[in-house]
DNA sequence: TTATATTTTCAAAACCTTTTGAAAGAAGTA
DNA sequence: TACTTCTTTCAAAAGGTTTTGAAAATATAA
């Protein structure tokens, strides 16, 4: 296979992940194309790249600059801007992971600590308050899974931990 | 807290994270309804409480079964169909797991494999395959990962694993 | 068989998100 | 200052997904 078609797969493929991800799809071809490019480019070739309009990109570069998940880098002599993406994967992982707890499970946890003061003057209440438990608990431990993730560093991740696993 | 006021946040919020989940929101709050019922309900109840057609009820409630997070129960002498939703919250995580490994890490897994072939004659295409192969590791751990939560059972995994992480 | 209850299908409508591109803004240059 | 280049904004358009509801299909009972 020859690079360019290797790249434009990576891109397609790397935008249909990210749009299950939270990440729109054109997001993640931005991204995915930082990611492929040995150089910095600028807004011009992202957008000539991936037929987009102005607009598209900056709002797209600005989003992915605010996850940490590409950096802005100016060169010497030059106006305009370039962009890099954050190539060490498990960066990648660890900020996704940070945006996405902060935006989904977080939210949930606080409306399960709120609806588990119900009040328990019923057979049904009971139940409720059985189940919201039980999920409130399992909403808990991720928590403590993601945020130890978030701390862990690669090494001691995929060396270690992912050995008890399987 | 008034228990109709809670299960109705409930099923709000269950509604919004499942729709960061690949799961859309009705068929998120169909989950969380039935979660929080104290009886299987029919098809018709569902639709009056969620408000939504018999169309959406329908499709909805097919597709939670196909997920396996939602079955039938006849019971003798109804006609109509009354359905449970799954309790077991490790249950729930377990499948939706797989569901979502299958649609998106296993696809995107196989285009990395394929395009980890190119041609490396050049130097932006060994940093290419660098990047890739990179990603491919990352993405095979989280597959192997998965798996192992998969097959774990939930005693062990929160009492044993997750103590590890902290 | 016919009548009735229930479920399923699917085209059209509603809704929501993303994208466009012209215009405005900002920043450097002459 | 005015000019040029690049970036940002945002209302409208496009595109995609979900929902509706009438009609068709299915199942059971009489």
């Amino acid at each position: 296979m020859q690079l360019e078609e290797a790249q434009e797969k990576f891109i397609q493929s790397w935008g249909t992940l990210g749009s299950h991800w939270g990440i729109n799809r054109t997001m993640a071809q931005v991204h995915a194309l930082l990611l492929v490019s040995a150089h910095p480019l600028s807004a011009q070739q992202i957008m000539d790249a991936l037929k987009i309009s102005s607009g598209n990109a900056n709002m797209n570069i600005r989003a992915l600059i605010d996850w940490g998940l590409v950096f802005k880098e100016l060169k010497p002599g030059e106006r305009k801007e370039f962009f890099v993406a954050e190539k060490d994967m498990w960066e990648v992982v660890r900020k996704i992971t940070i945006q996405r707890k902060k935006k989904e499970l977080e939210p949930v946890i606080r409306v399960l600590n709120e609806i588990s003061e119900v009040e328990e003057n019923s057979p049904e209440a009971e139940e409720f308050v059985k189940v919201v438990e039980d999920i409130r608990t399992l909403a808990q431990k991720a928590d403590s899974t993601l945020e130890g993730l978030v701390k862990s560093d690669q090494k001691w991740f995929v060396g270690t931990f992912l050995n008890l696993i399987k």
